[in-house]
DNA sequence: AAGTTACCTGACTAAATGGTTAACAACAAT
DNA sequence: ATTGTTGTTAACCATTTAGTCAGGTAACTT
């Protein structure tokens, strides 16, 4: 067997556990916490032995980085970009859209991230607090460039996008309130649909651009 | 001395310590999440010796229901009520109002009550999780009547509630996100206003209310 | 003054937890 | 076959944690 062959074998085995572990892990970060998180609980989850976990992952904070880290890529990719020559209209459906699927298709990364700034970030590096300060900017220039044009109404562009954000998130971080309230026990294919219809409807009115 | 004296005196004692106690307490719930937070540190941050915490409070699990409770009861409070008769305008103001107050003012509240909903409302009982589908169901009853009194647009009503709730509490619990983008050491008084101002000028003129 | 109640706390314990180690198993390369 | 690498895991340990308890003090009542 060629040296490729077997680098592939192992990291397949490798790269195997440690998305079981880093699966189960995100699961029962988000059901008890940091701290409520234990490395038999995540072990359990997982279904290996705990020793087992501690060989992929030197410790617990080591687990919980990664988690933190792939929801951050996540976050990254799946926020739709916009550009200036698209027009407002365009550019705020495209954000809506990208945020609500995301929500839906992954509540937990968006409620670790949740737990993460409600507490206070203890476990975000600089440069990833900083990071969203950068974007907010950038797109905030580009909603002010329109609203100068005239091409829609004249609100607040950073506030705008923390009502886009706070709007979509709900959808992830509250679900179980949503669905309680709601009386469903789960959300179907439709909602999604429907809540993206929603927010594009009523946000766009709200920037005069109906 | 008579016996409402002594009544009142050691009456003050227990709820003097137990409002300290609870105070160090839902801070590090805050900052630490349910298991992260000791009985230990919630003691040192009281400046009081652990056991005097457990002689007022059975257990950790008392203090944390103590605290939820209490979070609760504010929130109830502070939701500002609406009636059919005022139209839709005032009733949208009024709870954007409240709510955005309630956030700057109570964070911590807004906090708690967030990441227990995120955990899955683990903690909460049951008239807890469904109190507020009854409140939504006759909020969203009488914005469907000024809909169909063609008051304002047709959106949908609850959507529209976890709009102003989601929007709202934003500010509350992700705190930390918001002063970081907006280069902020904390918010001060001007903030809450631009803040109601923004978000009943972009919500109203959504429900078709400019 | 004596008794009763509320309040206070250092010292302790049993259980849980994060992490280490040492021995072993699978397997590929030489 | 031997050697080295990777994966596996039971047993173990030091520390932390929630909660108890016994012995106190202070305040109030009679």
């Amino acid at each position: 067997m060629t040296n490729a062959n077997q680098v592939k074998k192992t990291g397949n085995i490798r790269a195997k556990s440690q998305v079981k572990i880093l699966t189960a892990a995100r699961t029962e970060f988000v059901l008890q916490g940091y701290r409520g998180a234990t490395v038999q609980s995540i072990a359990d989850r997982a279904a290996l032995p705990k020793a087992n976990i501690l060989y992929y992952f030197k410790n617990k904070e080591n687990i919980y980085h990664a988690v933190l880290e792939h929801t951050l890529e996540m976050w990254d990719e799946g926020i739709g970009d916009i550009e200036a020559d698209q027009g407002p209209k365009v550019a705020i459906e495209k954000i809506i859209e990208a945020k609500v699927r995301m929500s839906f298709k992954h509540p937990e990364a968006s409620k670790i991230y949740a737990m993460e700034i409600i507490q206070g970030a203890q476990h975000l590096k600089d440069y990833a607090r900083t990071y969203q300060r950068q974007w907010v900017r950038e797109k905030a220039k580009l909603f002010q460039q329109w609203i100068d044009k005239g091409e829609m109404a004249n609100v607040d562009p950073v506030h705008l996008i923390f009502l886009i954000w706070s709007a979509t998130q709900h959808y992830a971080d509250f679900e179980t309130q949503i669905l309680t309230i709601m009386n469903r026990a789960d959300f179907e294919e439709d909602d999604v649909e429907q809540v993206i219809a929603f927010l594009c409807d009523i946000i766009l009115r709200g920037c005069g651009l109906d």
